[in-house]
DNA sequence: TTTGACGTTTACGTAAACGTCAAGTACATT
DNA sequence: AATGTACTTGACGTTTACGTAAACGTCAAA
């Protein structure tokens, strides 16, 4: 029925590694289903090394990006399980929100620095005209 | 006249450790004078600093931020250099945008699941009811 | 049937980014 | 003179995130 995935398939959609792969696997972010002894990834698992590749963007550590996983999966216990899940999750809101934050300074410094260089090739080509 | 540092006052000021500055130092990323054999931190120095801590947290290897500090501080050289450096900054900036856009998505995702966690909160209280 | 492409496990290697002593210097205080 | 505080330079240790090589299984095409 849905669509599974061999180990160099989605090593080559993600530009991964195959030990990379299986190194999440060790870790236990990714546990997908065998065929014999060959991995078989469903949809979900797909999803699941997606969103750990764009963790690891974001600076997060493989344990971290464990943790949230966990959490992203299975927010399905207790009251205070649900209300520690919200916590984490207002953690990590504010430290998105201060990475795009530098990301907008960088941007501006960039903006600021990339006029200056303009400036100084204009100025040399009209001594040069 | 303009204020200087010990290694012990940006250690304070930035939450890092001395042997942290001292690495970075190490691989050229910044370089104090001295007074007998004690660093000295100059305003510009600190600068440097900051700049180090934030592209750390933007997930920059030091190595790379070692060559946005060039970049940043010298932008005098030849025509070549400067074009040179301008690729160089449109690179980064698309880097960047990506991630900001990573951070945009996660952000949606952690919205939706508080959302959920909000309304299975909800339910049971209802129940409870 | 052998070659090739794909997969497997096991295990040691490695680069980056520091941590953690150890041993010494310099200067002020008690 | 001794104690304390802050600084210095090695140098080895540690964690993270894989790389890389070895040795082997499996199946299909030539």
């Amino acid at each position: 029925m849905s669509e599974t995935f061999s180990i160099s398939d989605l090593s080559r959609e993600f530009e991964v590694t195959t030990r990379t792969i299986r190194h999440y696997e060790d870790l236990g972010l990714l546990a997908p289903s065998r065929a014999g002894q060959n991995r078989v990834y469903s949809a979900r698992d797909r999803v699941h090394l997606k969103l750990i590749l764009r963790g690891r963007r974001l600076g997060f550590s493989l344990k971290e990006i464990g943790e949230l996983l966990q959490l992203y999966d299975a927010p399905n216990g207790e009251v205070s399980q649900l209300t520690l899940f919200i916590g984490k999750m207002r953690e990590r809101r504010e430290t998105l929100l201060e990475q795009r934050e530098d990301i907008d300074r960088v941007l501006e410094e960039l903006d600021d620095l990339e006029k200056r260089c303009a400036e100084m090739l204009q100025a040399r080509d009209e001594n040069a005209a």
